[in-house]
DNA sequence: CCTCCACTGACACGAGTGTTTCAGTAATGC
DNA sequence: GCATTACTGAAACACTCGTGTCAGTGGAGG
């Protein structure tokens, strides 16, 4: 049960990183950006892993709260496209893609299981928009893991190009 | 014009890079890895950042090497996933999903432009491989970009989970 | 032989790293 | 009032980092 102090540091922690990265991030640098020092973040995240896994707990919160309220009716790529595509997010997707990739060649520490976790949480909400007669079927299985390629790829393309109109074409 | 002893070294720090991971890569441990010594390798390369730099390119090379014996006949996207999904070229892949990432959250330094570089490149692989009275139509645009974000999609998805037969079930 | 040149070894420098130790302060609960 | 608890500051520890300095190698070309 983390306490108010804790949150409250999380969260500006968590906006630090939104946009400096979480590759090299280092305490003092971090502590001082926030208003705080290396002793406090350690003294309540334990260690640097400890502030790393709570700051991806904390990236993972917000997307599942995505995934949560983009439903599951008809139409759910396209939702969840439009929500991928939104400039604001690109930050967040950015660290997303960051900590993806930092998990696949560090499988152990604080990343350990990141990718594999964020590929599951999507499957299964493009699962349960499956009419239920395709849902449990191998072209059921093929037709999410399709969609699911579709989005990630597309959202690669436009973080590194930023060129919306092409990619978003490409999906309709 | 690199010398023998030059590339010889890039050869062996790419090879340890491909299973170290480039991200947190130092300068002593590599040198002690492939037989050599800081000392050599910043007289050979200038800096850390002109390694990084060569090693890029080092790996760009292996990817438009493969890109140029594809070929571009029709058949293009199955034979870019079956060599995509080849165990073998795994961690040449998380090698440059890594440079992608890191290129997005740290637009300076010897990362600069990889991730738009290799868009461009598969982009026009792509668009090699189309009927001529396609390839300049926004049409052809919008396919090759959702062939282009299905297998890095798909790449992706089997990079974390390594469950090739899902994935290439979805691409059949 | 002698000079040039590519390459190498040992070592130190200053800066930055995560973490620890020791010392507090302010508020809370009894 | 007093002890407990949550938090904070300053300074140090034992590293590792990239890089610079100075001194050599060994071989090839004149």
């Amino acid at each position: 049960m983390p306490s108010a102090r804790e949150t409250e540091l999380l969260e500006a922690a968590y906006r630090y990183v939104l946009t400096h990265g979480l590759a090299d991030v280092s305490l003092r640098p971090l502590a001082a950006a926030i208003g705080s020092s290396t002793r406090v973040l350690l003294y309540l995240f334990g260690s640097k892993e400890g502030l790393i896994r709570a700051l991806l707990a904390r990236a993972r919160a917000d997307e599942l709260a995505l995934l949560a309220d983009i439903g599951t009716g008809p139409g759910v790529v396209a939702r969840l496209w439009e929500w991928l595509s939104a400039p604001a997010h690109r930050p967040l997707l950015t660290l997303w893609l960051e900590a993806y990739a930092r998990s696949l060649v560090e499988p152990d520490g604080p990343w350990a299981g990141f990718a594999r976790a964020t590929v599951e949480d999507w499957l299964e909400v493009l699962s349960s928009a499956q009419p239920e007669d395709v849902r449990d079927t191998p072209a059921g299985l093929a037709q999410r893991t399709r969609e699911l390629a579709l989005l990630r790829g597309a959202l690669l393309d436009l973080l590194a190009t930023g060129d919306e109109e092409r990619v978003s074409a490409a999906l309709a």
